[in-house]
RNA sequence: GGCCCCGUAGCUCAGUCGGAUAGAGCGACAGAUUCCUAAUCUGUAGGUCACAGGUUCAAAUCCUGUCGGGGUCACCA
């Protein structure tokens, strides 16, 4: 239950009831107003802005609408003081019972709190992500994309959304050619042949060792005896096969696992950009034109004013028209993109998110301009720039070179600070802009450490949890003793400060998936964490609010389903980061 | 030169579809330990929200311009 929706829907109801009473004009917009959480916890719990939004089509001070509605809300059952503030803020405060519900909510729910059906009916959602060229091993820079991409996944399906996730294959440009000469020549090595340096432009990475050795094994020096049009597509296949088993095997390490994988090549081979091509021609979204070098900086060496097929972007809000062909004829990387989003599109998905790093800035608008063309307008696409992410060791930014025995793959940082580590730890930034990454902190035991934080909150939970039927004896702490404990008995403002967070989840969860920033549930985490830390060091101020009383065995119950509810929601936020929550640190 | 992102406390950053007196951590200072442990908490100090206009009852948030940092700019992906 998401209660500030509960109340929007309460307020809505009033401001018809006094319409209906002849106190307000009939047929006000409430569509503008909002209730939501004050700033200042000072204000209370609820405020909301509709006398303000109101006074003027009512024809009305905001004061005088406030005093009507104030004095309606104020008969509500679960608000115990309304209050008319500033320029005409109404301020609710919610009794004791109203937040004791909220945790029996949590008690029933489980890990499932927070699910919300905001989601449902908005048609499916497909999110694309990594999509990286398979010619290597995932790299560091792919690590903080692939986790806002799933993570973001992970938070739309538990706000109702119908979610796939998708990864395309760039399998088809010029950069797999190459990979596949690459490749050819590990396979001469293989066979016992002296390929010296490996050239320049080539991709010299010791990961195509294998793949080499692999083909020789199975079809000996055959190669050999061939031209390159024929070894050139089996090593191509081949090679891109077995980059992209590493590259899942590299998402799996992260805890990520796509629904979808489209080829790149498969949908040119499928005819798919020669049906794009023709549908925007037919609708004239296609010229031959002669683009302009860019200005302010001196044009590229091999610049040619020539004639090219342009798609008309600028229709569509982009600042120039954008190629479709290469001065060889074959498609540019765009027009194979517009058919995976057309693509897409008629698989049935509307709302399309792709997640590019920051250096794909300048892609944006037109692929945005190509899905409203293609679409006729209705589908959607939303594209999350990810900025760079530095690695640092200790506060001293990190070289990345192999020589000097750093490392710079994905696979590598897993297994330097682990992937709840790598998962948590990116998503405590917004995702557009750059941010820090210490491997030292990463892995510190301290407050500076959102991770270690959240989690060291979880663990004091089990904690207590586990050792209280030694303290207490013949408790019971099973989730129907809990279910049943006399709520009321959590009245210290310190423990209805936590059940307020906790009830706050459901909508962090919606805000956060509408808005598709994942980074609003790790900063909720900490949020979460503090408000039980807080709790906890008032029993080392105050014996009295220790949560073990060994001799009021039910207000300990009481107290073990507030602390059993808090481990639940940071397992329930933990869950949609895809982080593991840890039942002790040690 | 065009376009995109960013600019919030000494540092690293939050800031809710525009809301009231702009928050947290680190660092500084003063305190607090029989539960997972001072690995945590409480308090104090610290701000022209880069700058200038505009829209609004209300602007860190939206619009325009300027300055500063980063990214990017046919035929790579």
């Amino acid at each position: 239950m998401n209660l500030f929706q509960h109340f929007q829907a309460e307020v809505t109801r009033q401001i018809e009831a006094l319409a209906a009473e002849g106190a307000l004009p009939a047929g006000l917009d409430t569509s503008r107003i909002t209730v939501e959480p004050p700033r200042d916890t000072g204000h209370g719990d609820v405020t909301t802005n509709a006398a303000m939004v109101l006074a003027k089509p009512a024809g009305m001070k905001p004061r005088d609408i406030a005093e009507l509605l104030a004095a309606r809300l104020d008969a509500l059952p679960d608000v115990t003081e309304t209050e008319v503030a500033g320029p005409g803020f109404i301020n609710l405060r919610l009794s004791d019972d109203f937040w004791h519900a909220r945790l029996a909510d949590v008690l029933a729910e489980g890990t499932a709190y927070g699910d919300s059906g905001f989601g449902k009916g908005t048609g499916p959602v497909n999110v694309e992500y990594v999509s990286a060229n398979p010619t290597g091993p995932l790299h560091v820079a792919h690590a903080r994309g692939a986790v806002v991409g799933d993570v973001l996944a992970r938070l739309l399906k538990k706000a109702g959304y119908d979610v796939t996730t998708e990864y395309y294959i760039n399998d088809a440009g010029a950069q797999v050619e190459i990979l596949a000469t690459s490749a050819y020549l590990r396979y001469c090595q293989a066979l016992g042949e002296d390929i010296g340096e490996i050239p320049e432009g080539m991709y010299p990475g010791e990961y195509l060792i294998p793949v080499g050795r692999a083909i020789a094994e199975a079809d000996g020096a055959k190669w050999r005896e061939v031209d390159e049009d024929v070894w050139l597509p089996h090593f191509r296949e081949f090679t891109v096969a077995r980059m992209m088993v590493q590259v899942k095997e590299d998402l799996a390490a992260l805890g990520i696992r796509q629904d979808v994988f489209t080829s790149e090549k498969e949908l040119v081979a499928a005819g798919a950009v020669d049906a794009v091509y023709k549908t925007l021609s037919d609708r004239d979204l296609i010229y031959t034109g002669v683009l302009e070098p860019p200005k302010g900086k001196p044009p590229p060496e091999d610049w040619e004013p020539r004639p090219q097929s342009l798609f008309r972007a600028t229709r569509f809000g982009d600042d120039v028209d954008r190629p479709l062909k290469k001065s060889d004829g074959s498609w540019t990387y765009f027009a194979n993109d517009i058919a995976n989003h057309l693509d897409k599109f008629r698989r049935g998905f509307t709302q399309m998110i792709d997640i590019f790093g920051a250096d794909h800035g300048g892609y944006v608008k037109r692929m945005k301009a190509a899905v409203v063309a293609v679409s006729e307008g209705k589908a959607e696409l939303d594209i999350k720039l990810c900025q760079m992410v530095h690695l640092m060791k200790d506060g001293e930014p990190m070289r990345m070179s192999k020589r000097a025995g750093n490392f710079v793959t994905l696979r590598d940082l897993i297994d330097e600070v682990g992937k709840d580590v790598v998962r948590f730890l990116m998503l405590t930034r917004k995702s557009d802009t750059q941010m820090e990454f210490d491997l030292v902190k990463a892995v510190e035991q301290s407050r500076e450490n959102p991770v270690f934080y959240v989690q060291y909150a979880h663990a004091r939970c089990r904690s207590v949890l586990r050792s209280a039927p030694d303290e207490v004896p013949g408790l019971d702490t099973s989730a129907a003793a809990l279910a049943d404990a006399d709520l009321g008995l959590l009245a210290d403002p310190a423990e209805l400060d936590l059940m307020k967070v906790m009830a706050a989840w459901p909508r962090t969860v919606e805000q956060a998936a509408e808005a598709h920033e994942p980074h609003r549930v790790a900063i909720y985490l900490n949020d979460l964490a503090s408000a039980f830390h807080a709790l906890w060091n008032r029993g080392n101020e105050d014996a009295s609010l220790r949560f073990l009383q060994a001799n009021a065995p039910e207000v300990t119950r009481a107290r073990m389903a507030l602390v059993q509810a808090t481990a639940t929601v940071i397992a329930s936020g933990l869950d949609v980061l895809g982080v593991t929550p840890v039942e002790e640190l040690r």
